[in-house]
DNA sequence: AATGCTGCGCAACATTTATTACAAATGCTC
DNA sequence: GAGCATTTGTAATAAATGTTGCGCAGCATT
C-alpha cells in the first residue's frame, strides 16, 4: 500500500507523472487515464478491453468487463481502486458524465459558424443563431403526451381557463389569455397587481385550469397562490424554465424551456413559441368552434370599430 | 401476460402507428421512442426525465431514474416492458448501443426526423423545428447596420423612448418598454386603448423615438399615428413582418420578421427575439449604467416588497 | 350510487452484482 | 532453491437492485 496514498475522490483527480516528471492530469479525460495507468499483465489486458469500445465497455457490470478482458472481477475492482475510484458505482458515474460531455460538445462545435470566434459575429446574428439552436434542441426533448395533456385541458369547453404570470412572464400569460380568448370561451387573465389575485382563489374549483408562468427568480407569491389553487381542487399547468419552479410538484403537466439570453433578463422566446403552439393545438382540436368564434368577434369588431377600442385586455 | 406477447428482443422493434395508420419505426432512435410512447401521467413524467439528459439518465439504476422522474420503480419497469424491453438489463444494453453509435458518428447525432413525412411529426415538435428554421434563415439576412441604428437610438440617453403596438403586438411593445425601462431612463409605453394616445402626439418632438410594432392586418390607426409623430419631428423605428407595414416609409430603421404560424394568429416568436436582442445591444452599449440602474431598482424593490405590487405596468 | 377498469405505489421477494477474505501462483532476491 | 513480495483468481458474503403480487385510488360506465 505504499504507492496509492490517494484517497477515494469524487472526481478522478489522479495525477500521474510523465516522462520527465511533468505531472499528467487526466482529470479531463477518463479514457486516457484508463489506458495509460496499466502496469501489470492483467491490467494491460483490462486497459485494452476498455480502449476497444470505450463507453460501452465501461457501462456494464464488473463481471462483463472482466470476462471481456479475460481477467477476474476483483482485478477490475482493484485497478479502479488504484485510479481513485473507491467504489465501482463512483467509476460508472464518472463514465456517464464523460459520455454526457462528449455527446454534448460535438453538437456545439458543429454549430460554430466559420468565423471561429463567436465573438466576431454580430450580436444580432449571434442571438438569432442561439435561438435556432435552442429550438433545435427543444425539438429533441419533446414529450408529446405532456404537451397534449395541456392542450386537452385548454381545449376542454367544460373547463374554465385562468392564466397567471410573474413579473416578467405576465406578458406570456397575457398573450395566452388574449389569443386563447379568441378561440374559446371562459378564458381569463388573473391580475397580479390587484392585491395579488387572492380574491380569485376563493372561487376556484375542480373545473378551473390555472396555467402558470414561473421562471427563475421564482416569485414566492406564485408558489403560495399555486398551493391555494391546488387546495381548492383546481388543475394546475405550469410553464417554467429548465430549473423547474417548485410549483412543478403541484402541477399535472409541465412544459420547460431554456432561458439563455444575451441580456440580463432571461429569454422568453421559447416560451412564446410554446404558447403559440398550445394555441394552435387548441384550435386544431375543434377547428369549427374556433373559426366561428373568430368570425363572430370579427363581426363585433366591425360594428364598433373606431370608438373606444376593445373591451378587454389587448 | 396477455398484453405483451412480444418477446424480449435484441433490437427494440416497437412499432407505433401514426396518424393515418402509417407505422412509425423507432428502431433507429431510442430517445424518440422513449419520449413519444408516454401516455399516462406517470409515464409523461418519466419521459420528461429521460428527455432531460438522455443517455445519462438511462444508464443509472431503476431507482435513480424513478426518483428523478418522481415516480416509483415499478412504473419505470412497466413502461419499459410496454416498449418491448422484457428486462431492465436489455434496455440498458440498447441504450449503450445507442450511445456507441452516436459517439461514433457525431454527424448523425441530430435526431433524424422520425416520421419521414413532416405531417407525421407532432404539432409541438413541428412548431419548434419550424421556428429553428426561421431563426436560421433570419440569421442569413441580418443587416448589422440596420440593427445597430436602432440600438443606437434606443441607447441614446438624450432621447426618450416610446413604444406602441397594435392589437396583437401590444405585448411586444410592453415587453420592450418593461425591460428597456430597467436599463435606461425615459421609456414609456404608449397606451393605445385610452382614446388611442393621440393626446401623446401633441408633446412629441425630435427628441422622441417612437418604436412601433405593426404586423399584418395592419391597423390604420397605427399608420395615422405614425404620420402624426413624423410630422411632429419624432424619430420612428418600426418592427414589422416581411410584407412591411406602410409605416416603413416613415421610419428611419426597420426590422422585419416572418410570422409563419400553425395557429390562426401570426407568430410573434421572432419579433420577441428581436426585442430581446435590442435590449441586449442597449445594455452592451453602456454596461455600467445598466448595471447600476438594475441594482438601484433591485434595492427599491426590496424596500417595498409585499405591499401593493409594482407601480408600473408589469 | 355501484361496478368494473386502469394506473400506480408499496413492500416483500428473488436475483444479480459488487465487494471482501483467502489462497494459489508467479516472479524476484539472496 | 527457499523465502518473501506481488499479483491474480476463487469462493463466500453482503449489499444493492430488479422484479412481482397485492391493494388502494381515481375515473368512466351502467
Amino acid at each position: 500500500m505504499l504507492r496509492s496514498i490517494q484517497q477515494s475522490v469524487n472526481m478522478y483527480q489522479t495525477i500521474h507523472v510523465g516522462f520527465f516528471g511533468a505531472p499528467m492530469d487526466y482529470s479531463e479525460n477518463l479514457a486516457a487515464l484508463l489506458r495509460n495507468s496499466a502496469v501489470s499483465a492483467a491490467e494491460r489486458k483490462l486497459a485494452s478491453a476498455f480502449a476497444d469500445n470505450f463507453p460501452t465497455s465501461a457501462l456494464g457490470t464488473v463481471e462483463a468487463l472482466a470476462t471481456r478482458a479475460g481477467v477476474s472481477g476483483p482485478t477490475v475492482l482493484r485497478y479502479l481502486t488504484k485510479l481513485g475510484f473507491a467504489r465501482f458505482a463512483d467509476f460508472q458515474t464518472a463514465v456517464r458524465q464523460e459520455v454526457d460531455r462528449q455527446l454534448g460538445s460535438p453538437l456545439l462545435q458543429l454549430e460554430q459558424p466559420v468565423g471561429q470566434d463567436p465573438q466576431d459575429e454580430h450580436l444580432y446574428r449571434r442571438v438569432l443563431l442561439m435561438q435556432a439552436e435552442s429550438f433545435r434542441r427543444m425539438a429533441d426533448r419533446v414529450v408529446p403526451a405532456e404537451f397534449d395533456a395541456i392542450a386537452d385541458l385548454l381545449a376542454d369547453p367544460k373547463l374554465s381557463i385562468k392564466a397567471l404570470g410573474g413579473r416578467y412572464s405576465r406578458n406570456l400569460a397575457q398573450r395566452l389569455a388574449l389569443q386563447l380568448g379568441q378561440v374559446r370561451a371562459n378564458v381569463a387573465l388573473l391580475d397580479q397587481s390587484l392585491g395579488f389575485a387572492y380574491d380569485q382563489l376563493i372561487d376556484l374549483g375542480p373545473r378551473d385550469v390555472i396555467i402558470l408562468f414561473d421562471y427563475r427568480r421564482y416569485q414566492p407569491e406564485m408558489l403560495h397562490f399555486a398551493k391555494g389553487a391546488r387546495a381548492a381542487g383546481a388543475r394546475i399547468v405550469l410553464l417554467t424554465d429548465f430549473w423547474r419552479s417548485p410549483i412543478a410538484a403541484l402541477s399535472e403537466a409541465v412544459l420547460t424551456a431554456p432561458d439563455d439570453s444575451a441580456s440580463p433578463f432571461g429569454s422568453r422566446v421559447v416560451p412564446t413559441a410554446q404558447v403559440e403552439a398550445l394555441i394552435a393545438a387548441v384550435v386544431e382540436r375543434d377547428r369549427d368552434t374556433a373559426r366561428q368564434r373568430l368570425a363572430r368577434l370579427e363581426a363585433l369588431r366591425k360594428g364598433n370599430d373606431q370608438p373606444k377600442g376593445d373591451t378587454q385586455h389587448d
